[in-house]
RNA sequence: GGCCCCAUGGUCUAGCGGUUCAGGACGUCUGGUUUUCAGCCAGAAGAUCGCGGGUUCGAAUCCCGCUGGGGUCACCA
């Protein structure tokens, strides 16, 4: 049975890229009948972000991907999460340094510094120069007995190579171990490092498969290594392909929008980004693009998730975005996009009736038009509330035409005395009043939809007109007249 | 700098030795629909498949070298 995990550190909201190895992590899972678990790895107290788990968990429902062992469903394997679990680790770690595996390592942090910067200088970079590796076990104890603090460093064989295969890349990758130096398993603080706590828990939790972003690919032989110590076996590798920002370089904060819960905010769909998403790093091997998740799921494999790191295309995933919006029912739409209306005031928290109808008389007539759900609020607004500024350019080139006043006129009498409030009926109006007074249909259409929404673009005139109802529209034509005149 | 990974139009991607000297999508541009924007429809521009060698009757597709890009070198994950 396959058991994949997602674990996410709590250091922050999450990234774009990481809730995507979430979703590979689901999607394979799901596609081989197997386990998704969710394993919060909190072993760095200093970068520890009060309410990042809290966002991580949020953007995995929002994306509906469910997870069978984690974080408030517990599981077999409990804790999940790593803080909890503390004692194993140390106790893995102490085990290795009584089979003589690892050791004790008294190094100021100083020290290692100066160690990084001479090294750096010399353009050698191996890293820790193992100088405790070679002290006796008798200073290495008394040291300890004074009260010396230390950490455990892993004693990586001096010689030979380390290989793994790795999924994705279809290869087995190889490293020379000597390049690899001593990493600490255990901090001073007796916490463990990235290193041990996964390995620990990958094999304690029975994981198959580990699949996660490309740049850990460079500590496989750390984990390889650490798992034959252990007399383990490891789980299969697959490193997925690093999202990229427009400049070539891994996506960050510097690109714009990365955190998922933003992408939450500004009004992209869950089906939208998880098609997205599904697209980044991976693709079903023909032409097809928009998809369902089921379509997703059933075609979903590991070994046409790609090897190679792929620019995060923002334009693309709001194109996307917008033929979900397209796609919705009115029902959906209407549930989807009031929230943002309500959250900016436009509309209040609870609709009655009227209000309700208005909005669903209104709001479709952008459906085609939104890309993201949050634009739905300035295109709409006018609608609700009597629009508070003109469109500069509009207004200049249109009120000052000498027929607008006839224009206006004409309208509010035609209006007031319209019965049927139809999209038909007004075009009827509307038409009627060009043809009167011989002047071009933009010359009516353009200055009457500034009057009207105070924008130079908008819905299909009539529509809007119909949709606004007599009493608006004749009400903005008035104040329109004022515009005018002054 | 060491090590590792990668390399098809601006971007994402199909292609896995011949019927593809390259298909699709985003973006861009043009035309149509139309009262505007958007959408939709039709079309266009844009890639000597990073470069150089091989292997082969034949390579974007296999091999090697180079170049370029990226990742990683913490008591962070």
């Amino acid at each position: 049975m396959v058991r994949v995990r997602y674990a996410p550190s709590p250091t922050g909201s999450p990234h774009v890229g990481n809730i995507r190895t979430a979703l590979f992590n689901w999607l394979f899972a799901r596609a081989q009948g197997g386990k998704f678990i969710v394993r919060i790895e909190d072993t760095d107290r200093n970068r520890f972000v009060p309410g990042s788990e809290e966002d991580i968990l949020l953007a995995l429902r929002w994306l509906e991907l469910d997870w069978d062992e984690g974080p408030e469903v517990g599981g077999p394997y409990s804790p999940y999460k790593q803080s909890e679990r503390a004692e194993l680790y140390r106790e893995t770690a102490h085990r290795l340094v009584d089979e003589g595996k690892a050791y004790k390592c008294f190094c100021a942090s100083e020290r290692l510094a100066e160690m990084r910067k001479e090294q750096e200088a010399a353009k050698t970079a191996i890293g820790y120069d193992r100088r405790c590796r070679r002290m006796s076990k008798e200073e290495a104890a008394a040291r300890e007995a004074n009260g010396e603090a230390y950490v455990i460093r892993f004693a990586m064989p001096l010689e030979g190579v380390t290989s793994y295969y790795d999924l994705v890349h279809k290869k087995e990758v190889e490293f020379k171990n000597v390049l690899t130096d001593d990493f600490v398993m255990l901090k001073s603080d007796g916490f463990p490092t990235y290193h041990l706590a996964n390995i620990v828990d990958d094999h304690l939790m029975e994981i198959t498969h580990v699949m996660r972003a490309d740049e850990w690919m460079s500590s496989m032989p750390r984990h390889v290594q650490l798992y034959r110590a252990l007399g383990w076996e490891p789980p299969k590798f697959a490193h997925l392909p690093l999202l990229m920002g427009p400049d070539g370089q891994k996506l960050s904060k510097r690109h714009g929008t990365v955190q998922f819960t933003e992408f939450i905010g500004e009004g992209y769909l869950p089906d939208a980004m998880f098609n997205f998403l599904a697209l980044c790093g991976w693709s079903p091997g023909d032409d097809r693009e928009i998809m369902s998740r089921e379509e997703i799921l059933s075609l979903f494999s590991l070994d046409r998730i790609l090897d190679r790191p792929a620019v995060f295309h923002h334009d693309k995933l709001k194109w996307m975005n917008g033929h979900y919006i397209r796609e919705m029912s009115l029902e959906q739409y209407m549930a989807a996009t009031l929230p943002y209306l309500q959250k900016e005031g436009v509309l209040p928290a609870e609709l009655n009736a009227e209000t309700r109808a208005y909005a669903e008389r209104v709001l479709p007539l952008e459906q085609e038009k939104l890309r993201l759900l949050g634009e739905i609020t300035e295109l709409t607004r006018f609608f609700f509330e009597e629009p508070k500024s003109f469109d500069e350019k509009a207004v200049a080139k249109w009120f000052g035409e000498t027929h607008i006043s006839q224009m206006l006129d004409a309208l509010i009498q035609r209006f007031n005395a319209l019965e049927n409030f139809t999209p038909e009926e007004t075009e009827r109006v509307i038409r009627e009043v060009i043809a009167w007074l011989g002047v071009p249909n933009g010359h009516v259409i353009h200055p009457t939809r500034v009057a009207l929404s105070g924008r130079a673009t908008g819905p299909s005139l009539f529509d809007m007109i119909a949709a606004l109802g007599k009493e608006r529209v004749v009400r903005r034509l008035e104040k329109a007249k004022q515009m005018v005149r002054v």
